[in-house]
DNA sequence: TGACAAATCAAACAAATGTTTTAAACTATT
DNA sequence: AATAGTTTAAAACATTTGTTTGATTTGTCA
């Protein structure tokens, strides 16, 4: 890679960077190209030529974000080898609020936006599904298997979004419940705590469909 | 009321469901007051005149629809009198369900544009939190108390959580559930398959906290 | 009926914004 | 050092959009 590539890639870089932000910030809609260059020191011009223009850039940084969401908490985090399904659900939980609460050095705009892409689906949705969210489904719901081995497919799969609701809601609900009167950050021990309660209430609710068939 | 105002009435509320419609539809930002007057055969002055500018008219709007979408299923439907906290739970996460799959008449606008309130609050969603959530929430709260009596209020918290969690998924989820290959429309039976799925996993999930103190 | 207010309408206004253009600066290769 | 290709910069462009204006119509009441 020449030096020319790379100055070309610190720009993308920074681009990219100041992008999510201020998508995460105000949008897509809202969000203005002027601002996004302002904050990465780059020129009005910089998007349209190094990215084609507004949409392809956020396209570009949703996949991005999403990817680094994944690798930075991966969901068999901490786990030994052999690990039981309740130590296996438990660590996915865990992971998976960690993604969305936990503030991490680059501002954590990857969470919003991507709670924003989910609601408000773009283009973009379709590859982040198919890259990111579907290889987590897929392994909550074997996890969720080993659990309840006798449960048809279709529970199995409800089983799964139950647990995956209740962690989302503490991301997709957080300004509801910071308005009512809920904590606005959540310190790793918070996420610890809350991540041992879904468990819990999961494995307990999960005991239904244990040992019977559909 | 005289007839002016009658037709003064009519024109406001035309405004009104055709803003649901094209806010839902495009986001705040996206939706111009050029659609939202053709689709209510109205000017384009008629939004400036009629609620002041775009903003006051998406504020009346989102709460508008939030009231109507909490009396359309009122969380107690059809229960009789001194019901059992599981019947009462049951009801709560029916109605829940209703309110945001069940296409109703008008189109449903309602439930999205709730939904883009939440993740991309904006001013409008202070009042419906106190209006609408609030009133919701404080019920949820009460039924699970008298579920899990011993349980501390944090935790009885975290499991009315855990239950708006499961049910909300299914609405803030829907584009992905349906990219992932569920279901694109729910028919009654399916929402109270649902429901039936959500109380039982959480009434197991509360046994938990059952007969324990904190 | 006639006057007054309310409502509607077509047209214009003013601001914001994504994009394009054209030239300059920079980098690497010969 | 010269040149070709790449990247950056400032300014202008074209379009969209919320809002305002002033005239016109509609409805009500004396």
């Amino acid at each position: 890679m020449t030096s020319t590539q790379i100055t070309h890639e610190t720009t993308r870089k920074r681009l990219l960077e100041a992008a999510g932000q201020v998508f995460a910030q105000h949008g897509f809609e809202k969000a203005t190209v002027r601002e996004i260059c302002r904050k990465a020191n780059a020129n009005v011009a910089s998007v349209n030529y190094h990215f084609g223009g507004k949409e392809d850039l956020y396209a570009e940084v949703v996949a991005y974000g999403a990817q680094q969401s994944v690798e930075a908490f991966p969901p068999d985090r901490g786990l030994g080898p052999n690990p039981l399904p309740e130590a296996e659900l438990n660590a996915f939980i865990h992971s998976f609020l960690c993604r969305f609460l936990k503030k991490n050095q680059r501002g954590s705009w990857y969470s919003t936006l991507c709670a924003r892409e989910i609601v408000l689906p773009t283009r973009a949705l379709d590859r982040v599904v198919r890259e990111v969210i579907r290889p987590l489904s897929d392994r909550l719901e074997a996890i969720v298997r080993r659990l309840v081995p006798r449960a048809s497919k279709l529970e199995v799969g409800r089983c799964a979004r139950s647990i995956v609701g209740q962690c989302l809601f503490y991301h997709h609900g957080r300004p509801v419940i910071e308005r009512m009167g809920g904590p606005k950050k959540y310190a790793d021990a918070d996420i610890r705590r809350l991540a041992d309660h879904i468990a819990r209430f999961s494995l307990q609710g999960l005991r239904g469909w244990k040992g019977r068939a559909a």
